[in-house]
DNA sequence: TCAGAGCGGAACGATCCGTTCCAGTGCTAA
DNA sequence: TTAGCACTGGAACGGATCGTTCCGCTCTGA
């Protein structure tokens, strides 16, 4: 029961599915609090279409923060193969960069109420996160000094970067990831100042306000 | 004519003056789009206070990001009067971080119509940041593939760094900006991925929507 | 042929926010 | 002493925004 094959109105329907997702994505990536009618706009649709499929914004929200997630889950567990430590920190970082992840699920944080569900995968989110760091620690590559909150830091340096042309957006993001990564290698300079971030240090953002 | 000597209600209007505009810059720097009712509570003051001062929200945005820019001009002025090329421009970054000017500029652009002398100032700060890089790369410390434009764009990142705490964020900031710096040296690494940021390819913000 | 799934978009009602307005307060100067 | 006024707090207003509902239409599938 291939979904791509299914003829006329369902047909539509299926691709509808994937067309607000995706226009969702793009529209909150830009402006967390962006109207629903933009969605609708950008996906081509009214805005029936939307809320045939989701009962309200905030379940939009909370499904598209989800998705981030998991995946954020998915390439880190798919890193954590990789045998080398640093190459698996520093390509988890790269993807996810690329991903364009991290607005997904930080700054749509606060605008809904989190799932249960979501609680767990954060903690495993959190978990892979300090794996990771402590797998490139091992390999000496990584500064002695970096801890595995700084992950979430890194992303949110990154995810700042952005510019009209997304294509443009990534490789800009690419570039001060680069720079991001270079100082994270372990080449002897000064240890970093000031104290760390500490774990929960930015969950304040998780809490509907 | 001293303004702190000033008795009763021009003592409190001279206090009100700094007050509601250190509230706002507070208060537009957490979010630009933040209501003036928000200011006016946060200075303890009511809303007449503000508009005694300023005809319209618009007004007072402008000169919020002006100072800030104007800060950024002194900032860089400063920096040039520094003989160590690298030291100048680092120097300049952790300062313009610490001040947390980046925000202000640029954070408040395309919320007002910029005055032509704005648009002056910021030809200027322009000028000036593109004469630290190129002091910075007569030192030898600077990699060779970095540019002027990535300063704007490093200062993109540490302003992304936020927490409650205002002296936490600023600790954190300068965390990130020293990655960032490490990164800057030039330690022979490899070149920095994708094409630079080109000149007013961040531009895109000054126009009113 | 027709029931109804799916759709577009107008309409509604609630909320928000910039701005205006007015009555109160206490200096200041005559 | 007192009239005038600079300054203020905050209620009130009007316009804009936005989430959600609703209605009439289209086209499918049996």
């Amino acid at each position: 029961m291939p979904e791509t094959a299914l003829p006329g109105r369902r047909a539509q329907a299926a691709r509808n599915d994937v067309v607000i997702l995706d226009a969702a994505r793009q529209v909150f990536l830009v402006d967390p609090k962006a109207p629903i009618a933009h969605v609708a706009e950008r996906a081509g649709v009214g805005i029936s279409a939307l809320y045939r499929r989701y009962p309200s914004k905030e379940v939009l929200l909370c499904r598209l923060c989800h998705d981030g997630l998991r995946r954020f889950i998915t390439e880190a567990e798919a890193a954590a193969e990789e045998p080398d430590g640093w190459a698996a920190l520093t390509g988890f970082l790269r993807r996810i960069v690329d991903a364009d992840v991290h607005s997904l699920t930080v700054h749509l944080a606060g605008l809904f109420t989190p799932t249960p569900e979501m609680g767990e995968d954060a903690r495993r989110a959190n978990e892979l996160a300090r794996g990771l760091v402590a797998r490139a620690h091992e390999s000496g590559r990584l500064r002695r000094d970096a801890v595995p909150e700084d992950i979430g830091m890194i992303l949110e340096c990154c995810a700042a970067i952005r510019v009209e042309d997304p294509e443009r957006t990534t490789q800009l993001r690419r570039r001060y990831l680069a720079l991001l990564i270079e100082g994270l290698a372990a080449d002897g300079g000064p240890d970093l100042p000031g104290p760390p971030p500490r774990p929960g240090e930015m969950n304040g953002r998780w809490r509907p306000s």
